[in-house]
DNA sequence: CTATGTGAATTTATTCACAGCA
DNA sequence: TGCTGTGAATAAATTCACATAG
């Protein structure tokens, strides 16, 4: 596969496929390009996506249904080792072969080696799941309540606010 | 307001905020700063966010519900007027106090001057919901399947990957 | 011959620095 | 005086173009 290829399917510029890669290392054959798989592999350990990464799903509602049936998160190593919620009625009940564990019990990620937390809660509870996650020495938030959470530098927050998508539509829409 | 306060709460050079401005029109007052409600209702007007749209949900499974239950599409001025769902189980009834129509009806949005799409179906009606939604004239898709749809140039979809998402995050995770 | 990897050229974006207005 | 708006200066990103390896 050639950057000429990889550029037609990106809509972008051959030299820019050949110049990013580069800043990383010699990953083609001149004469020849790119192997694909060589490629998936290097850029898989580029973004650290080259190990299993265990997740912690706070808030079992709607969205976290919707987020534990998500398929994907397989493709990039993603296993979503434990489940929090703080309804009694839930707690103890099974979602995709998982337990929901009470959300009070959060600081058992820090035994088990969790280190990501999927924020799935209401509004309101954002701040404070987001406050025991860190607690619990989690490295990594993802966020999607639609407000900002506050959390320690060390700990990377990734928000994703769907009225915000949705925001940048109507820019693209010419006319009405 | 001054480009300083608001450099400093973005952390980014006060001289970005000006000459991004700039480029729209003339918003503040020499040796005031800026007013800040004339600059969200500017900001609306660059970003077509100044009226009202109207938008069609399509898939009330939990990711639709969760969808539904979002707060925060209204600050955007966003209304979501028209749900559908393909299972006969659910159409008839409400939700949010809209009925569920048929996925097979959604040639009417044309009738209703409705214009934006979500696509909450499950991944492999993804892109017959976004042929549909073509057809009835949709010019903005917010799509949340995991795979890429097709559509005319005349119609812009953003796509949500949770997945992909999540996969930025280990990048940021120091050690681990 | 083909297609990479990379300095050089070009384009784009950011920041500086200050004239001019409130 | 204080802060915007903006040309000029600087920095960064993209693209060109070609020597070089297969």
């Amino acid at each position: 596969m050639s950057s000429r290829n990889l550029a037609d399917f990106l809509s972008v510029n051959p030299a820019q496929i050949r110049k990013d890669f580069s800043y990383f290392g010699d990953f083609g054959t001149r004469g020849v390009g790119y192997n694909v798989e060589t490629l998936i592999r290097e850029i898989k350990k580029i973004l650290r996506l080259n190990v299993v990464h265990k997740a912690a799903l706070v808030g079992v509602g709607n969205l976290g249904s919707a987020v534990l049936a998500y398929p994907g998160f397989a493709v990039y190593g993603f296993d979503i080792a434990a489940v929090f919620d703080n309804n009694p009625k839930k707690i103890g009940r099974k979602v995709r072969g998982i337990t929901i564990e009470s959300a009070s019990n959060l600081n058992v990620l820090k035994k088990r080696k969790i280190n990501i937390g999927i924020i799935t809660v209401p509004q309101d509870a954002a701040q404070e799941t987001a406050d025991a996650l860190v607690r619990a020495d989690v490295r990594g938030i993802l966020n999607f309540s639609p407000c900002c959470i506050t959390v320690p530098k060390k700990t990377k927050v990734i928000t994703i606010d769907i009225g915000m998508d949705l925001a940048r539509l109507p820019y693209y829409m010419p006319t009405g």
